[in-house]
DNA sequence: AATATCACG
DNA sequence: ACGTACGTGATATTT
């Protein structure tokens, strides 16, 4: 291949057919078939990566007649329907390559290997080399010395490349006499018929005696004898015919497509919706694609390009100390830990390596410890640190005592706001791969208006919540073990109870597929609803059976109490420390509306709706001499819907302090708010719930037991009601579908690539997270402004108290007794002026020695 | 590794 | 004709 990089133009219905019928019939999770796109994105991606295009296009034909054949519609017209299950597929396909910013290429009444032939002049006139990827042995007359044709024998994996010469190699002509070939011998596969009783071998003689196919038939009167001379006379109208449907036209008219319409770009704006067709190994590979060429080849012209040099190995703490005095003022240096060796880079152009020692026998190397020790300079300095995860390395640093305390860029969190609804991210290999991913990553984020989200509350949150991690929560070990030993004799006992009650023990309760055996088939209760494995054993469907059997409840107490003594009592126990504290992990890279998550474990779950669950949080304490001062939001989801829409009924009622769910139910009901019920005010509370989750006819029938036509009548009411939340749903979902993202007050963005999907159920799902995305990523915005507020305050004011925690709405910090006073108006004031909207935000504090009484 | 269930906001 | 309320994580079972 040329030094110049090639335009690469594939044939879309070609390849599809080809993989297609390539490959099983691979459906994704639900039930759509993917296989043909599958294979052509395996393709594409390959193609891509072996020839390096600067240039590419997906030629596609339009359903229709076409030029070429619209006057031999018989000829094209026999040829077998498109299966069933590929023709759907040729929409997804499209939809993959617009998310990919892969040029697509149709005109009506063209074929796609006329698109190609037309692409391929061009690129001779313009001096870029062509290759043509196509299942299409006709395209093979287009093979030139600046144009070559990747043609896939079988399946997708198997490809020749053809130049001038092979075509000659394996047709016996040059590539200009293709169609002469067929013209003379046909092609049953295109219904192209050629002169009867003329095959291959004798085509190839009478053109590499004679030239052409019209020097053929000039001659045929007076050089060929007996039958030969009779078929070839009496087909000369047919290979006429027949040359003319295998010319590809080279001439179709395509003037809206410039070779900078085709330009390649990044692939990585498609991964949203490959993850929607459950396409994660061709995700798998657009992700290393882009981490290893992204910078200088696919991004966009502006993006960072740092050209290092020769990288120096630092095997000794003066080496080390070395290198980072040599670092200029305004540098910054990228640092990752790899399984080996930290890894150095900086903006400078310079890198470097410092192996660790790994086990007792590298002798020559130093130890991490030692290594990290050098390196405090770096941590502790002024210049800033560019790092993957900057709160892992805050927590691994803090077992040798050194604390980053210099500014820094974290990647993982730009690439999270970049594409938040990932959760997991493509890790640099090395700190000079990280560096020009994060400035390009910064960019893009700048480019985008989340530069300021970034900056100034995702990357003071990480320390925020490094510290949290760090305090962690103190719990009463022996509270949880009696509360264990006690679950442990009911668990027995409704053991018992249910192997009796069932007539046999020869099943595992936890077991759906054996329970719903005992329950459904041999007790004969009515199955209610079915899973993809059996019946469904959920709390809801048992419930609705608990008058049939008395097994039922004890099913559910089962349950209830199992999963507090697995969940609660063994998962906390076997992750409390030594120091008699829960140290949770807080991921600021999950979820895709902004939240953060607790895992190791979770405690953002902690049981509080049932009575007997709230117990385990008397196990949640604070130290001798000090108390847990817990602050709620109240209905800070509400609040948002109603300063975001303007609702000025909402805003009302909030701005008057009424209860807001009674409040509406008397709107909705058409009464005095004193009238309200509690039940009546317990469907508006399920209503205002299901406004903020994306309401749907079903999903509230569901929530609230009632019919559909129950659950529409209720929403029409509300929606008359507060007329300006219905807008600005459909503005949210208008907008989303535009932008093809949903955005927060402050700027956090949630593609939803859902909301262009073909599928019915996807798009809905897509329309309802376009509700909820900015409700609910703007209250996370909002309490992480806070937490920040109050870490930062709490240090500044001198105070011992410490936020150890934060469970979406709430806020929990641990507190000396002599400081609960001031504390709890630090927090109401750092959560109540947060943000300023249109309604007040209300802080709900209360304080005690337990979880359980603190809230 | 996938599925079902259930804990929270 | 279709089939779900939005966002998470942990556990046990089954493949």
């Amino acid at each position: 291949m040329s030094d110049v990089r090639p335009f690469v133009i594939l044939d879309g219905n070609s390849l599809m057919h080809r993989a297609f019928h390539a490959l099983p019939a691979l459906s994704n999770e639900e039930g759509v078939y993917t296989n043909a796109v599958f294979g052509f994105l395996s393709m594409f991606l390959k193609v891509v990566a072996d020839y390096d295009p600067e240039y590419v296009a997906v030629a596609f034909d339009l359903k229709g007649p076409t030029f070429r054949h619209k006057d031999f519609s018989e000829y094209k017209g026999t040829r077998k329907p498109t299966a069933p299950e590929l023709i759907p597929q040729f929409d997804l396909i499209s939809n993959c390559l617009e998310a990919m910013h892969v040029k697509k290429i149709t005109c009506p009444t063209f074929e796609a290997d006329d698109i190609l032939g037309t692409m391929a002049r061009r690129c001779e006139e313009a001096d870029i080399p062509a290759l043509l990827v196509t299942g299409d042995r006709d395209s093979m007359q287009l093979v030139s010395e600046k144009t070559s044709v990747l043609y896939t024998k079988r399946g997708v994996t198997d490809v020749i490349l053809y130049t001038p010469s092979k075509v000659e190699e394996d047709f016996g002509v040059p590539p200009v006499r293709v169609p002469d070939l067929k013209g003379l011998m046909g092609d049953s596969s295109d219904n192209i018929p050629g002169i009867p009783g003329i095959g291959e071998k004798t085509a190839v003689k009478f053109l590499q005696t004679y030239g052409s196919l019209e020097e053929v038939l000039a001659h045929a009167e007076a050089d060929l004898k007996g039958k030969q001379k009779e078929k070839v006379i009496a087909g000369t109208a047919s290979a006429i015919l027949s040359k003319k449907l295998a010319t590809i036209t080279r001439q179709v008219p395509l003037d809206d497509v410039t070779f900078e319409s085709c330009r390649r770009q990044s692939f990585a704006d498609g991964i949203p919706y490959l993850e929607t067709l459950n396409m994660k190994s061709i995700i798998s590979r657009i992700e290393k694609m882009e981490s290893g060429v992204s910078a200088d080849k696919t991004d966009s012209p502006e993006a960072v390009v740092i050209d290092f040099g020769e990288e120096q190995l630092l095997d000794t703490a003066e080496a080390i100390a070395a290198y980072l005095s040599s670092a200029a003022e305004d540098s910054k240096t990228a640092l990752m830990t790899g399984n080996d060796a930290i890894t150095l880079a900086r903006t400078d152009g310079t890198k470097a390596r410092i192996p660790f020692m790994t086990s007792l026998l590298s002798f020559d190397e130093i130890p991490l410890d030692a290594a990290y020790a050098a390196l405090r300079p770096l941590f502790e300095g002024k210049t800033p640190v560019v790092l993957y995860g900057a709160k892992r390395l805050m927590t691994d640093l803090a077992q040798y005592d050194i604390r980053l305390t210099a500014p820094f860029e974290d990647d993982q969190i730009l690439q999270y706001l970049l594409a938040p609804q990932k959760g997991k991210y493509e890790m640099p290999e090395d700190a000079a791969q990280l560096l020009v991913r994060m400035l390009n990553d910064l960019a893009a984020c700048a480019s985008q208006g989340m530069e300021k989200l970034y900056r100034e509350i995702e990357l003071p949150l990480t320390r925020t919540l490094f510290d949290m991690e760090r305090e962690g929560f103190l719990v009463d070990t022996a509270t949880l073990r009696s509360l264990g030993e006690g679950y442990s004799v009911q668990i027995n006992a409704l053991r018992d109870e249910i192997f009796a009650l069932a007539g046999t023990d020869a099943f595992n309760i936890n077991s759906t597929q054996q329970l719903g055996d005992v329950l459904f088939n041999k007790l004969g209760l009515p199955a209610k609803k079915k899973t993809k494995s059996g019946y469904s054993t959920s709390a809801e469907v048992l419930q609705e059976l608990s008058d049939q059997h008395p097994i039922i409840d004890k099913i559910l107490q089962y349950r209830k109490v199992t999963k507090l003594n697995s969940t609660y009592i063994d998962g906390l126990l076997a992750l409390t420390g030594k120091d008699n504290r829960i140290h949770s992990w807080f991921d600021q890279t999950i979820a895709a509306t902004g939240r953060i998550s607790s895992s190791e474990p979770n405690l953002q779950n902690i049981p509080v709706r049932t009575d007997m669950g709230r117990e385990i949080r008397r196990a949640f304490i604070a130290r001798e001499g000090s108390v847990l001062i817990d602050a709620d939001y109240s209905q800070i989801e509400l609040r948002l819907l109603a300063h975001l829409s303007g609702d000025q009924a909402m805003i009302d009622a909030f701005l008057k302090g009424q209860d807001i769910h009674a409040r509406t139910a008397a709107e909705v009901y058409g009464i005095p708010i004193e009238q309200v019920t509690s039940k009546m005010r317990s469907s508006a509370k399920a209503v205002n719930f299901g406004i903020v989750y994306g309401i749907s006819e079903f999903g509230l029938a569901a929530n609230l037991h009632i019919t559909r036509f129950e659950a529409k009548d209720f929403i029409d009411k509300y929606f008359a009601r507060y007329p300006a939340i219905r807008r600005y749903m459909d503005l949210c979902v208008t907008q989303g579908k535009t932008n093809g993202y949903s955005v927060t007050l402050y700027g956090r963005r949630r593609p939803l690539p859902e909301l262009n999907s073909p599928n019915f159920n996807m798009r809905q799902f897509g329309e309802r997270a376009a509700m909820n995305t900015p409700v609910q990523g703007t209250a996370a915005d909002i309490i992480k402004i806070a937490m920040n507020a109050v870490h930062e305050r709490l240090i500044a004011e001198g105070l011992s108290a410490k936020l150890i925690l934060q469970v979406h709405d709430e806020l929990i910090v641990e507190t000396p007794l002599e400081e609960q006073a001031r504390v709890t108006a630090l927090l109401k004031d750092c959560m109540e002026h947060a943000a300023d909207l249109s309604v007040p935000l209300i802080a709900e504090i209360n304080a005690g020695q337990t979880w359980y009484e603190s809230k």
